[in-house]
DNA sequence: GATACGTGGTC
DNA sequence: TGACCACGTAT
């Protein structure tokens, strides 16, 4: 699979190497990219990217700002919790460990919003640490062409190790997620041009060698994200209202539900503008309004 | 292990 | 056009 991988990959790789944090491997900005990467897709990220990366080149740099700030810079991305996270987590790498960013799989671990994928992909893109990145991605190949069955989160990692070739880390993780991405898509995969299609892929194996279809594989596989409720009207509708109005200026408590857009939900609204602030990322002004953290 | 978490894109 | 999809971490 790998060679397979490899031979495919020098096609795409220019066009996605133009991604802004492909372009680096210093572990800070590999770190602000992949926390900012967590469950929001490429294209939206990459222009932010930049932005928050010269704001903040070094762990330091953003350590030293306000958090309204980094929640300034932030909203419109989503999960506005991350940006708590990242100022936390650049703050604990100046104490902990003197304002660069550890090199080992349990101290990464420790950061707030660094988990198994992102604490890896530090290790992988910018230490040349032996070490598998599982996305939804590659957590979909794997489980297709890898496997042929549904993994557990932890078979696939464990598989995902074993295929990491010694000395092309940061390329061979790159590769399997932009195969993930490009051909092994989760919606019409392209299995007419694909590479592993004729040799390795052991759900097409099964397919060929079957009269009924086969269930694809990835779906509910380990790594690969399961769907939400609706969107509209939701809580996190509401959440992101107010958060990005939080920006503009103070939110006085009984506009809170104008804003989230619940005008007849006061106490909808109130609940979560308490939540907010539970998690650090609004605070309660003298006055009694809401404000960015 | 189920659930919450934001926004923008596709069909 | 409204349901569905991409996209990991924390609890």
């Amino acid at each position: 699979m790998v060679d397979e991988i490899f031979r495919w990959w020098p096609s795409v790789r220019q066009t996605r190497d133009e991604l802004p944090w492909r372009s680096t491997r210093d572990p800070w900005l590999t770190l602000l990219a992949e926390m900012m990467l967590t469950q929001t897709q490429v294209a939206r990220v990459a222009e932010r990217f930049v932005v928050i990366a010269e704001r903040f080149p070094t762990a330091e740099a953003c350590a030293k700002a306000p958090l309204s700030e980094v929640l300034a810079l932030w909203v419109g991305l989503g999960y506005n919790r991350r940006a708590v996270a990242l100022h936390r987590t650049a703050v604990l790498i100046c104490e902990r460990h003197g304002g660069e960013v550890p090199c080992d799989l349990q101290s990464l671990l420790q950061l707030p919003g660094v988990g198994s994928y992102t604490a890896r992909a530090v290790l992988a893109f910018s230490f040349d640490v032996q070490s598998a990145v599982v996305d939804t991605n590659v957590g979909r190949v794997l489980a297709r062409a890898a496997s042929g069955t549904q993994l557990r989160p932890r078979e696939a990692q464990t598989l995902a190790d074993e295929l990491v070739p010694v000395g092309q880390v940061r390329d061979w993780n790159l590769a399997i997620m932009d195969f993930g991405h490009l051909v092994c898509r989760s919606r019409s995969p392209m299995c007419e041009s694909c590479v592993l299609a004729s040799s390795v892929c052991r759900w097409q194996q099964m397919r060929r060698s079957s009269k009924i279809e086969i269930p694809d594989p990835a779906v509910g596989s380990g790594g690969v994200s399961t769907r939400q409720p609706t969107f509209e009207g939701s809580d996190r509708q509401g959440r992101g209202r107010l958060v990005r109005a939080a920006c503009l200026g103070p939110l006085p408590e009984d506009e809170l539900c104008h804003i989230a857009g619940w005008p007849n939900e006061h106490e909808r609204a109130l609940r979560i503008a308490d939540m907010l602030v539970v998690e650090g990322i609004m605070r309660r002004d003298a006055n009694g309004c809401y404000q960015l953290a």
